[in-house]
DNA sequence: CTGAAAGCGCTTACAG
DNA sequence: CTGAAAGCGCTTACAG
């Protein structure tokens, strides 16, 4: 009794004031205060003028914490990035993502966690359920096991670019499929028909459809699947697009190729790398075009040819429908498929068909 | 009563248990329950077997709400990052030491909160109060005045990468000053008189000591400062390295220079990128270096000398000094800074006496 | 317009 | 070894 808040300034410095705290001084009751502070409920102008100056002047920051306890509702959302490998926040496109939904969350007063699993396992997706996040925006590749065990939770949620299409749950993404028809429209009309193929994991959606719709056209204009080579990349690094150029330097040389086209940017600038370290001229030798826009592809070396996808989007869509989610408004429609757009830069151009690789 | 808990099944669908619940079913009460999952305290074999059991059956999760509650901890930890412009967790640099930041967090049994403040004013920090975090990370351009705002909450915190070291106030940077001279001698030791620097925002501590330290080494060697052009960039961004190139792009050339740093990477490969579409080689007419490392730099074509800074170490020691804090451990000592590395790649090359820019 | 009481889901002394 | 009680900081009916 002695120790406690016998003085107003030591208090704000030392402890957060509570509600409590804020009655006793302005001698009403905590009631009145929780009214005056949410704004539902009379009360008088008095008590509101006091209250209110007191809250000013002792710093009062009501606790979300209690807050959460009693209305059964955190304002906090989990983020939950499945990837194998390390990069998180910072890799180029799923950071892109990440970067919208924070900015989105703010303005609908909602925090974010944010956090990974590298195995893949149910560990934070649980460790989210223990903080009762209201709930979770699941980024990329995603099992159908992991989703089934986060259905289980009750908890809305909404999934970003996964790997796999589910019934009944929101799934935001790209018409993939739509942007390998542009591409493979681009290099056509530019004149490219031997195109060599460096194909990301075909387990995962995203890149399944974007090879499948650039192999679509490619046979509705009339060639043939054999003047093409597809060459599987085992992810989507830019090593591995390095790794896969180099191997196949010879056999790209030989096939008479004239255009290369990585399912995502980071595959296709690694190959890039590697052809401009043999010193081919880009696009005079060779065009190459890739997918998704991250921002490094407008500031490679020749800048790279792409198929833009709104990545900041489709992380505003996500918490926005997330939260129409969580406020169970009925008629939540799922959101239609982001339409790509193809980005012309200088890594294409007319293919020179006379064009030779002997120097 | 009818409706509530009749069936165990439906129960751990409708809602997550609560320990009241377990303790109902395993006809125990609410503290023999709390007992058995905290490990402390009595129990019998025959309770516990029983509890767990059921905990295991019904998905049993506890809520970290209600533990926050009583305990005054919520375990969680807010990451600010305060940025002018929109990329934050995309950002090349800051991106990797929010990587680290999760990784070790999730090891430390903390949750992260991620959050930005562009105009940087003290919204999401009072929010990340009002959620009660245990401690906070400040990542960049950080004013004096936010310190002293944040300062005054009474919650421990530490600042990775700010803009300007503060007393008392635990701050995880590189040896920049180092890093400067490192590059100057790498510079000057393959030949380099005339370097033209491209300076980021010398209110910022990093690019202030990066520059100076070159500086220092270059008079050290008995270079005049006359013999160097500095320009001052507006932002460390890849556009204003290109902007300024450009726009330099004759002072360059009359200058006779044959080498470039820039205080960071974005803004040498914003440079490199004008200097590659005027058909300079790099590095046999114009050596190229950077500072940080970022992914991007071993990617370039061709890839860029820099100065390693460990993002990963930073955002790690930033965790654990934290949680020091938060702990209350008595002696925490102030981290040392961190060592820089120099990284040679493609981008330079001794210094060709004779080069010529007349094609 | 206002206050006393109950309760959100836990933990922590304190008795037994 | 176990249970009843108090309490963390709020909000929400319910009386007055």
């Amino acid at each position: 009794m002695w120790e406690r808040s016998h003085s107003l300034e030591r208090e704000c410095i030392v402890d957060n004031p509570t509600i409590k705290e804020i009655a006793k001084h302005a001698g009403v009751s905590k009631s009145t205060v929780s009214r005056i502070i949410s704004g539902k409920g009379y009360s008088s102008p008095e008590a509101r003028d006091k209250v209110l100056g007191l809250i000013e002047e002792l710093h009062y920051k009501p606790n979300a914490v209690a807050r959460a306890m009693v209305s059964q509702r955190t304002h906090n959302i989990g983020v939950l990035l499945f990837r194998r490998d390390h990069p998180i926040a910072s890799h180029p496109f799923y950071g892109k993502i990440v970067d919208a939904v924070l900015l989105e969350a703010a303005r609908l007063n909602y925090s974010i966690f944010v956090t990974t699993d590298h195995d893949m396992s149910y560990r934070s997706a649980d460790f989210m359920m223990e903080k009762r996040v209201d709930g979770l925006i699941l980024i990329s590749r995603l099992q159908q096991n992991v989703i089934d065990h986060i259905t289980s939770f009750g908890v809305p949620f909404v999934m970003v670019n996964g790997s796999t299409d589910v019934d009944g749950v929101i799934h935001i993404v790209n018409e993939d499929e739509e942007g390998g028809r542009m591409v493979a429209e681009h290099l056509t009309q530019t004149g490219h028909e031997r195109i060599f193929i460096i194909a990301g994991p075909q387990s995962h959606r995203s890149h399944h459809l974007r090879l499948k719709g650039f192999m679509t056209y490619m046979r509705h204009v009339g060639i043939q699947d054999s003047e093409s080579t597809i060459q599987a990349a085992a992810t989507s690094s830019f090593g591995d697009g390095y790794e896969i150029m180099s191997r196949q330097w010879d056999a790209f040389r030989k096939g008479g190729h004239t255009a290369l086209f990585a399912t995502n940017d980071m595959l296709a600038m690694g190959a890039m790398k590697f052809l401009l370290e043999q010193a081919v001229r880009i696009p005079e030798q060779v065009s190459v075009a890739g997918f998704d826009d991250v921002d490094f592809a407008s500031m490679f070396s020749p800048s790279l040819t792409t198929i833009r996808v709104d990545a900041a989007e489709m992380g505003t869509q996500s918490v926005r429908l997330l939260d129409q989610l969580i406020r169970q408004e009925t008629n939540v429609l799922p959101p239609g498929q982001l339409k790509p757009r193809l980005i012309v830069r200088q890594s294409t151009a007319c293919s020179a068909k006379d064009q030779s690789f002997n120097d």
